[in-house]
DNA sequence: AACATTGGCAACCGCCGTCAG
DNA sequence: GCTGACGGCGGTTGCCAATGT
């Protein structure tokens, strides 16, 4: 196997992507759709090879592209997730509408595990470090080998061990509250929502199931100015915002896309939301209308997206079904743009925690048919 | 101010599974 | 059944801005 067949083709770029190519990628993509991706750069007139024009869409330039922080409920939700997942970013990032599985990867490596080490929980484990300390020297006999290290030097390369999620995926530990004595778990995806299945459990119990539920984990959850943050409650489509183009070696784009010249304006970036560890500098909630203009560009999302996307959002239509979903749309809280008033999110906020529990139900159900 | 370090993120690499020929 | 093309995935790397010294 190896490298791709296209990638021994000489000349092809490499690195960062520039606007034009940008630019041609996703009107090539916009008019034809992606289709086979190896032909896609011949025929959007790109020298790239068709995996990077793949990714390129998928994590940069798809327009259901939520962007944008990470909400709390979101980061609590991936943590939930590879506490049963693992390593299946794919998987998680499918339950969460808008992001891609790099940029959960990309948050869980460099914000969640931190977080998870501060509170003194092994973020592959998820289990208390103290007690993993005696628990996982069993355990730990029967990891994968710890992969290679990378250069990040603060990285706690010890538990960088992969997750055989395939095998046995390392679970919480977890109180049965319907069992005096107290046990860990050991069971593969399947086998926890099996368990959960079978018992009559409600979905808030499941929640209790969790670890770092009993650990407090989740620090107290402060109003999300962004309602558009909160990728639940958000209702189809999904705007895309502009995306942000990366900084390369003296170019400068001039031209827009079809007239749009405010297409790669950096300056008129908007990225909302709750400061957080990441991405907190791109905050500029003035700047709504100027995504609203690239969405006119980008046209119906639906109408250009792949088959790929459009799997997607046949996914997450569960989510859209939600009574606040359906609430914002009716209340006229901009559903139609994306955007949720002030007014709306506070209505959300207070009904979050039921609407993440029948979130986490829903995802049992999910789980337990998929996997 | 200059340099070193850290952190975030985009993109690449290499492997795997699927499928058509 | 074999082979190659392809899509997809997870791990890793490189770049660069932010931060610290």
């Amino acid at each position: 196997m190896g490298r791709h067949s296209c990638c021994y083709k000489q000349k092809l770029r490499k690195g960062l992507w520039s606007p034009d190519e940008d630019e041609k990628l996703l009107n090539y993509i916009t008019k034809h759709g992606h289709g086979c991706w190896s032909s896609v750069p011949k025929l959007a007139g790109l020298q790239r090879c068709g995996k990077s024009c793949r990714l390129r869409w998928i994590n940069y330039l798809r327009p259901d592209l939520k962007r944008g922080p990470f909400s709390q409920q979101e980061e609590d939700l991936i943590i939930e997730l590879h506490a049963v997942l693992g390593n299946r970013w794919s998987q998680i990032a499918a339950q969460l509408p808008g992001r891609t599985d790099n940029e959960i990867k990309n948050l869980w490596n460099s914000c969640i595990k931190k977080k998870l080490r501060q509170k003194g929980i092994d973020p592959n484990t998820h289990k208390p470090v103290c007690v993993s300390a005696d628990v996982d020297n069993e355990s730990e006999n029967n990891k994968v080998p710890a992969t290679p290290t990378s250069h990040r030097s603060n990285d706690n390369s010890s538990d960088e061990a992969t997750n055989n999620a395939t095998e046995t995926i390392p679970l919480p530990i977890i109180a049965n509250p319907h069992n005096s004595n107290s046990q860990i778990f050991s069971q593969t995806p399947q086998d926890f929502f099996r368990f959960q299945t079978s018992t009559t459990n409600t979905p808030s119990e499941m929640v209790d199931y969790l670890s770092f539920h009993h650990l407090n984990y989740a620090p107290s959850r402060i109003p999300n100015p962004n309602p558009n943050s909160l990728c639940f409650n958000l209702p189809p489509p999904p705007i895309p915002t502009k995306p942000q183009v990366p900084t390369w070696e003296g170019t400068t784009f001039t031209g827009g896309v079809g007239g749009n010249n405010h297409f790669y304006d950096a300056s008129n970036f908007s990225w909302g939301g709750l400061p957080d560890c990441a991405k907190s500098e791109k905050l500029n909630p003035t700047a709504i209308p100027e995504d609203i203009k690239w969405s006119e560009f980008v046209g119906n999302p639906y109408m250009v997206m792949g088959n790929a996307a459009a799997a997607v959002q046949n996914q997450e239509f569960q989510f859209q079904t939600e009574p606040m979903y359906v609430e914002n749309i009716s209340r006229g809280t901009a559903a139609e743009t994306g955007f949720i008033t002030e007014a709306g999110w506070q209505r959300q906020q207070a009904s979050s925690d039921a609407v993440y529990n029948k979130h986490l139900h829903t995802l049992t159900v999910s789980f337990g048919n998929t996997l």
